[in-house]
DNA sequence: TCTATTTGTTCAGCGATTGAATTATTTGCC
DNA sequence: GGCAAATAATTCAATCGCTGAACAAATAGA
């Protein structure tokens, strides 16, 4: 139905404001290049006298900044553009993955100003060693970011596996994490952001999730809907509606590891048979191309399986096919029910996606009913590793652009 | 990420009111006995103040009425209660299927105040006389209305196939309809409502949809987020979030039918191998139970399939599990997909539920990841019959509820 | 009957938007 | 070079709707 969603609470006098600078500020975000008041008021609906109001306050708080003038042709006094600022609140995103943490720091415009990598086998490390180490990353991170004029006012946290509401890490498989209380042990070490009214000082969530906000990010900005698929060990999915990242009722969207794909094939870690994680996981498919599955760290194997196709070795090329089209066949599903229009293959799929996305096109033309009138498309992410750290980050300026009045009530 | 949805446009100076007018008129709604102005001020946050003032403006433009004080303990004046009008404005619903035509009108409240059901073979019949015949029902309709103090402002027609935004209806392969511009064959009638600004005259939409929407109605108020099933010839999903209909991008979300759940299986004719609707479909099932399928209608031969179930037919018993057991390896892919926690059986589905049941939560039980900390509900839905019809007519009273601005402008 | 309590209304004050008028700054033409 | 046209941004009185506090209404219990 996606009616005009109404804000959830009262709508006060001064919630008004709060609005038309949400309003406002998203205007020049998703802009394609810096907008004018005036550009902003035919744009909003506002008038010219309350877009600059607007603005007056915006820049006030260092949201935003002017900048050249964007090159107009005719006659007229010349427009001043605006753009989001390059000093002022920025977002913190931490990592815990198999082998690395990554911590990164995004600014408002969404460029990433700082990055930090740590690889490591974080398997054997204790969930409270693990995010100790990450909080003294977190550190460094910040202290650049000042020198940078920015300051933290967020942080979000990928981590490979189911979270709750709460930041409770219910079962991370591969890490070895169950029942893992983030929150509460980032609590005992000291702060990492500024708090400010509005935005949450740490969010915990999905990795595949936060790499799908990621993509979100690097697209050209507005709202968009497609499907994000992450291809490690297992196989993670974030659907992105509208811009938005859809969670599902407590949080646990995007399991598209467990679809199945041969309803009596292989049996399951997760009680199923025939999972799709079992044709077209980073595993199956190195095995399934001949390559012993403890010899390479996972990274490697799937550079090497790259090079394997890339030579045209048959056995690497038959086990890409095999994954892509159990990997269409789910997808063909989730774009039957759901009717996305853009799939992207992501972690370790993306570098695999010249032999992944013409079988999966070819299961997604045979099944989708509505592919003949609106067709698909497959394309691989167009970020590296660590994109649920920077997805993460992405997640905490987006809230801040998405509710700007918290900060500015902060600043002055 | 379901950030505070800011309104979409400018937030002027009226606008304010607007959502307010919303706001409240979505508390008296959605609560599950009548509140008072204060019990909407505290629930609300607004002031008694404003309350007062905008339940004014509801009660003049007959939105809502004040009932009988509710029932209160301890001392104090007693407060007036404030209900849903049953005068006013009324949501119009149409559904043209396969063997029947069906109108019906919904008041603001949810109530089904008239209802109309002419039993035919629409599968011969044109579509613009199909259509024609629905004008003339929806003509009395509109006159009983009348007669009881309703308004029609708006209709919404409920068809079996994919129907793109503009309502034209690419294709309805049971009602053997192919690119039916059913806007433009409608507009050559006379209006069957009378148009207010921000509700659209008519919407076409999917029949499964449209049901889905039709059990959030029969639901306890409030968001709810759940999987609407409908088993007829075909499968069709409707999936409800946090209380609003998903459509996908272009409106083409919900074909669970073609979901694979056998990928080498029986050839379906969506070109696809092994969909769901080969095995879980009416005639899929009436077939597997030994049932000649021309012998009988389609909604006697699911009611035949119940009997013989009930008295321990054994291929029936066998048919029923055999479909229940694909159908919950698709409901458990979706479960896993969108993490939604109910599972709702609607339409020739709704009568065979208690066989259906067990074998999908069978499946769901053994497949879905994080079944062991949240449970999933499978159940068959409330409404019987012409629930799309219902569902119509409610899509229309809910777009009034979420915008009462347009109305009130219109009726003073 | 009186007091405590809760509901609902009235009204001055105020914040934010509006719309028109004004100022600022450039292009293009004579 | 100077002037008119055009576009950008600001200023300001008017207006709309919310707030907060005081007030009126209506009931239960002492």
């Amino acid at each position: 139905m996606s009616l005009t969603h109404a804000p959830a609470g009262a709508v006060r006098q001064g919630s008004l404001r709060e609005l038309n600078l949400a309003l406002v500020l998203g205007r020049i975000a998703m802009a394609d290049r810096p907008p004018s008041r005036a550009d902003l008021a035919t744009a909003t609906g506002l008038t010219r006298a309350t877009v600059s109001a607007v603005v007056e306050d915006l820049l006030a708080g260092r949201l935003v900044s002017e900048s050249d003038p964007a090159p107009r042709s005719g006659a007229g006094r010349p427009a001043r553009g605006l753009v989001l600022a390059d000093q002022g609140p920025a977002g913190l995103g931490l990592e815990v993955n198999v082998d690395y943490l990554a911590v990164c720091v995004v600014d408002l415009a969404g460029q990433v100003r700082h990055r930090t990598v740590h690889r490591a086998d974080l398997r054997p490390v204790a969930p409270a060693d693990a995010l100790a180490r990450l909080v003294e990353m977190a550190g460094a991170a910040r202290e650049d970011a000042a020198r940078r004029g920015l300051t933290l006012v967020g942080a979000a946290l990928a981590v490979p596996g189911l979270v709750d509401d709460a930041g409770l890490v219910r079962l991370a498989p591969n890490l070895g994490w169950r029942d893992v209380p983030v929150p509460a042990l980032l609590a005992e070490h000291p702060p990492m952001i500024e708090q400010v009214p509005g935005i949450p000082a740490l969010t915990v969530d999905n990795e595949a999730n936060l790499a799908a906000l990621g993509e979100l990010h690097s697209l050209p900005p507005g709202p968009s809907s497609f499907l994000h698929i992450s291809g490690e060990v297992g196989i993670g999915a974030g659907i992105v509606l509208d811009g938005a990242l859809f969670r599902g009722v407590r949080g646990w969207s995007g399991e598209i590891g467990h679809l199945p794909v041969h309803p009596e094939g292989r049996p399951c870690r997760c009680g199923g048979q025939g999972c799709l994680e079992q044709y077209a996981g980073q595993e199956a498919i190195v095995a399934a191309a001949g390559l012993a599955r403890a010899e390479l760290p996972a990274d490697t194997a799937t550079a090497r399986l790259a090079e394997l196709a890339e030579a045209g070795d048959a056995d690497a090329l038959r086990a890409l096919h095999d994954a892509g089209t159990a990997l269409g066949v789910a997808v063909a599903g989730v774009v039957n029910l759901l009717d996305l229009d853009t799939v992207v293959l992501g972690g370790g799929y993306a570098a695999l996606a010249p032999w992944l996305c013409p079988p999966v096109l070819a299961e997604i033309g045979a099944r989708v009913l509505t592919a003949a009138w609106s067709p698909v498309t497959v394309r691989p992410s167009t970020l590296g590793a660590e994109a649920a750290a920077v997805g993460a980050a992405g997640s905490v300026v987006r809230r801040i652009v998405a509710q700007p009045a918290g900060w500015l009530a902060r600043a002055g």
